[in-house]
DNA sequence: TATGATTGGTCAACATAGCTGACATAATTG
DNA sequence: CAATTATGTCAGCTATGTTGACCAATCATA
């Protein structure tokens, strides 16, 4: 537990600006860039790596329970989401190989998560929607993580939020972030 | 928490198209818990998977390069970030069995990543430490991400910083959170 | 000092969820 | 008709997690 983390560090290192010091940089505090120390960034991917797990895990928990995986999950988030897109809808989004994800879909299928209908447009495509059951995970799952993100949203106020979802969108690849903002209009950034 | 979305129905499902409160709630609004909306919700969820996997991915293909994976990563982030740590000290932090954090480790020590020596208080205790070599791949693959932080950071600004951690920190089960809290002692809450 | 707990490791087997490559079928498009 | 697209399938490989069983060294203590 010996922190071989001086409250400094080893100098800046990111950004050769705002060197040294500890004075707390609260909500628009006037030293700007000091939130650049390469402690600070540090404690970012800490907070990533440790709140992701934390944030899936409850519903993973839920899912093994149902003899189902986090891709699982993926699946029946994204189709309830938006019912009726297609595979490779959902391929662009997920970024997985096609045989990986007809393992998982061919599952929710025969299993009875997931109904596929044929394209009126394109009889080749399989347009995806949850059934009854499909749904209703759905909703216990999400429910689950809303409530994690209502809890957290609210602890912290509008403010906090509008931080978060901010900075989040900034640590994205740009062509993630354009179909983001495209998906929540209002404003993504 | 009702399982359907209330502003926008499930009629148009596919875009949120928002349809009533659109009002943008930007910093401090007076219109406390608009960002409790289930769209704002899933948009948080959203955003989580989206980064997530988006501030891996570089760090993970330059991985990939050197026949490692992200297991690996985890391990040479947190012995880099304390080293002389012993090994139940890792797997409290990874959560992982001894099994699946022993074939990583192994391999780490084996090509010269990581090296380990005997406790002196207690010489069951193996302390881990880089190598030079752990070092610098340490150095890179953490300049990686940092740099995508900083840049996310500096476009925000320090207040959506501070509203990210406080929102990611809010996320945290509170074991978790109680262990960064001594790591960052500046104050993560 | 003997006993039990702790630290750490090993072997074996299994599951999930990614990947590649090759090939097939049906429908659309030019 | 030919090329492309949307989708699926078979086969096999890899990374990373899991259990369970068992072993050895060391430490703490009755």
């Amino acid at each position: 537990m010996s922190p071989e983390n001086t409250p400094t560090g080893n100098v800046p290192r990111v950004k050769p600006a705002s060197i040294s010091g500890s004075a707390p940089q609260s909500s628009s505090g006037p030293l700007k860039g000091l939130y650049l120390r390469k402690q600070d960034l540090r404690r970012g991917i800490e907070l990533m790596f440790f709140a992701y797990r934390d944030f899936t895990g409850e519903a993973d928990q839920m899912l093994s329970n149902l003899g189902l995986g986090r891709a699982h999950h993926r699946v029946i988030y994204f189709v309830g989401r938006q019912p009726g897109m297609s595979v490779s809808d959902l391929l662009a989004i997920l970024k997985i190989t096609k045989q990986s994800l007809s393992r998982v879909l061919s599952h929710l299928i025969n299993t009875g998560y997931i109904q596929q209908t044929q394209g009126a447009r394109d009889k080749r495509q399989r347009l995806l929607s949850l059934t009854k059951k499909g749904e209703a995970l759905e909703a216990k799952l999400t429910d689950l993580q809303c409530r994690r993100f209502a809890a957290a949203y609210s602890a912290r106020g509008g403010a906090a939020v509008d931080g978060f979802v901010k900075v989040l969108s900034s640590l994205l690849d740009d062509e993630i972030r354009a179909d983001l903002r495209q998906q929540y209009p209002d404003h993504i950034d």
